[in-house]
DNA sequence: CGATATGTTGAAGTTAATCAAATCTTGTGG
DNA sequence: CCACAAGATTTGATTAACTTCAACATATCG
């Protein structure tokens, strides 16, 4: 993988997408790219922080592990995401757990002290940075809001409507299995399958794997409202 | 309240804490100080932005407004701690209401328009909002682990664990009402209380007021996890 | 094709919200 | 400084919702 390739690949990125080829090649040339099998751990909860990282293939979550084993799914993340960017800027180390869930998944590592220092010598780089960490909050912000809502059908419905969607009638595509989708809802994967088949009953959607057409959206925002 | 008394309260900030004196003097000139009286609204969801705020003296609670009138708490803040700066990068608006929580709030509005131009010609300052950005994606972060536990004892827990605590036997000190935090959580206040109560009948903690003291922290770790 | 993980359904048990009401605090105006 | 009003906290009884446990079906990966 040269140089130039990770360059192109940063472009599509919303962090940089509004900076120079020139820079951006210089931002590359402190990449390394590496490739993950599913489940394999990107870094550990506590860890370091020696980067942050951008998905050039596959699939990563994020995820705070429990002295009891059990996980907690802080982010799912996709191609042409990034994270941990936060843990760069604040010296420490990694604030939860990253683990690639694809097979295979290209992760391109921006190495820390290097950007650093471009990006005190950059400011067109900060200012893109700043763009893409506020583009995160707002999300973060539409999760606590998910999160809040008392009911579990209230959280899916929110969520579904918070999703990217296409088309008439509208259909979204989960990007994760069922499973990952109810713990990103911190409800069972028993609930999430009875809300589905309760709203197929009444006609408010229609499921086809992992597309779901959404046929009634005002009783969907309805209930997403807490109704 | 002197431009230079706004760059004295400014210079105790962790976002301003590395800058040097000299901008920090031209951005107090920027700023706007005011002091709010508890449940006065600093601004509401959608209006748009016209800068960012430092909390000087009291509290601010961040919330969404749902239609049927219940609202949920993002975050609560206070003094010394900034909100909206992502409001005044990325959107016209603010996609969350703020209002004081206690009598009296004094806030440091920075003007968006003149901070603007500060941040895209002085890079100390971009890499300040950064981390500032970076502080606030952290705590939502942790939120949003608070949210995710699934039972109400487990969400009080893990809040517990994560407040600044002194002392030994550990104390933590509630900077709001109960029925405030109560919110924070999205549990009834009703449910925090028996949960308190029962906590204490167990022997697990002492409530003092405002003031709880966490007796079996192991304990309470435990059910922090789920157990 | 066998193994492993995901998805669906049923029954039973808990949990926490809701509704109602009493007591305690706090802030305010006189 | 006191008395009152408004809001906060606590407690109880009831109800609806969700998890848990168990079993089976389906899909995916090596």
């Amino acid at each position: 993988m040269s140089t130039g390739e990770i360059a192109s690949s940063l472009a599509a990125l919303p962090h940089f997408r509004s900076l120079e080829p020139a820079i951006l090649e210089r931002i590359a040339a402190t990449c390394v790219l590496s490739t993950y099998r599913s489940r394999a751990p990107i870094f550990r909860q506590d860890d370091p922080c020696r980067g942050f990282f951008v998905i050039r293939a596959g699939r990563v979550r994020l995820f705070r592990s429990m002295p009891d084993g059990r996980e907690h799914v802080v982010h799912s993340l996709r191609e042409g995401q990034s994270f941990a960017e936060a843990a760069l800027f604040n010296f420490g180390s990694y604030p939860v757990s990253a683990e690639a869930v694809a097979n295979p998944t290209e992760i391109i590592e921006v190495q820390g002290r290097p950007f650093l220092e471009l990006f005190y010598s950059e400011r067109r780089i900060a200012a893109a940075m700043v763009g893409s960490l506020c583009v995160r909050l707002l999300s973060l912000v539409q999760r606590v809001d998910e999160l809040s809502a008392t009911s579990a059908a209230a959280r899916l419905a929110r969520h579904l409507l918070h999703m990217p969607s296409r088309g008439t009638p509208i259909t979204v595509e989960l990007s994760t299995s069922k499973r990952e989708l109810a713990r990103l809802l911190s409800i069972t994967p028993e609930t999430l399958s009875r809300l589905l088949r309760s709203w197929r009953e009444g006609g408010m959607l229609r499921t086809e794997g992992r597309k779901l057409v959404l046929l009634d959206v005002a009783q969907i925002a309805t209930i997403a409202d807490g109704g």
